[in-house]
DNA sequence: CGCTGTGTTGATTTTTTTCAATCCCCGTGG
DNA sequence: CCACGGGGATTGAAAAAAATCAACACAGCG
């Protein structure tokens, strides 16, 4: 559904009408037949699956030229919303399917990307599934200021740049991100600050204090490509 | 990573070695190199992604004709071990890649089973984000229903059919994959029972009484293409 | 300058985990 | 055939984590 890379079909959106969004203005609402599929060429988008009741999963967060309209269904099980003021450019189905149909490379990139997509959903169920609430906001910490890394074309392990965070989703965003509610998110954020690893500086702004202090809370060294036990069967009581 | 299709391309494993696995053998050990992707002949097998320190997230159970192996990296960042005595089939990456090139028909059969793996992950993360624990094991029941249904080639909706199941996995596999802990899988399981929604029939067997209660209590009509939202904003506090 | 909506903090309740004890199924061996 | 043993499963009691309910703070905006 959602995400991640600069590859050679982005072509395809060339020819690709433009759209303005405004903050939490809605751009694929859950169950609209998927006819288009979207790249993000400025600002920040939501992902998101609804459940029947109110509840609500984010399920990621878009950034310039990430993409998104995957779905196997004739509709789109996901609604994906504007964070920022935002800028996307939509093509139809239709036309990114002839695109690749031609061409292996542009085949192989796109299933790349899709294995992208999964591979953050995988993270993103691991801390849902293992992690603390401290955790999953320190994790969450370290997973934005990556994304801006990346969108910024800076290596992700550039260790001291970028340790001011601009968070634009509010509160109850992070909270549907996080699996938690806004006030454990906002008390995750106290008790983390109070342990001297961020300092949040008014507003949704953030300074981070100490970056290897977040990683160990966190228990990650990186993501896309995350830290992960090499072979041995871990056992357990 | 794991997952779904009865589709063209399997044919590639028509010349693949076949494999038996024991209960709890390993198939694919997170951190080897990604060489071969797997076909599930028969029996259950299980995909897990280990944390750092020993905590693990199960990602789904594999069946017949299921597939296994996908990866961005060129090393698995997941586990697959055997639930039940099974037989897969290998096959190197590279005769699966050279089996999609030519033909489109067979790539578009496999985006099309990465999104349903996609999917899948999607509903995983809904559950640990955003279910009880009850209602995340009578998920789990209706899930692991509706896998056999589909795997005896019968249509998911048979709604009397199969009330009788066998959970061949340990309660702390349920618990890895629900983010739980396995008393809380037992206390869960037993607070169902006492709601009469089904019965456990001694081992890891279990009668499912009340069908519509627990797809009530679930909080889901079917799978694979979930009951959603239709179009309204979620309005929420 | 007050209003409104978001965020924070506090007190309490609920849920889940943790720790510990038993149970029970099942295979084994007498 | 039945007692015995062992690992998984269940249950109980206490502790911890997160959610809920409620009050207050604060920023942005008319």
């Amino acid at each position: 559904m959602p995400n991640d890379a600069g590859d050679v079909f982005l072509d395809v959106f060339e020819s690709a009408v433009r759209r303005e969004l405004q903050p939490s203005q809605v751009l694929i609402h859950a169950g609209d037949p998927a006819e288009q599929v979207f790249n993000i060429l400025d600002g920040m988008l939501m992902v998101s699956r609804p459940g029947l009741d109110g509840r609500r999963q984010v399920l990621s967060f878009l950034f310039t030229d990430n993409f998104v309209g995957l779905t196997a269904a004739d509709r789109y099980n996901f609604t994906v919303e504007a964070v920022t003021p935002a800028v996307v450019a939509g093509q139809s189905r239709e036309v990114l399917n002839r695109r690749l149909v031609g061409d292996p490379a542009a085949e192989r990139a796109f299933i790349r990307m899709t294995y992208r997509v999964l591979e953050n959903l995988v993270d993103l169920a691991f801390s849902l599934g293992q992690r603390t609430a401290r955790e999953r906001v320190a994790v969450f910490v370290l997973y934005l200021r990556h994304r801006y890394l990346l969108s910024q074309g800076l290596s992700p392990t550039a260790d001291d740049a970028l340790l001011t965070l601009n968070l634009p989703m509010s509160r109850l965003d992070i909270a549907d991100f996080l699996g938690l509610k806004k006030e454990t998110v906002s008390r995750s954020f106290a008790q983390i600050e109070a342990a001297g690893l961020l300092h949040r500086t008014g507003g949704r702004d953030l300074e981070i204090r100490d970056l290897t202090g977040l990683r160990e809370l966190a228990g990650v060294l990186d993501f896309a490509v995350p830290a992960r036990m090499p072979t041995a069967r871990c056992e357990r009581a």
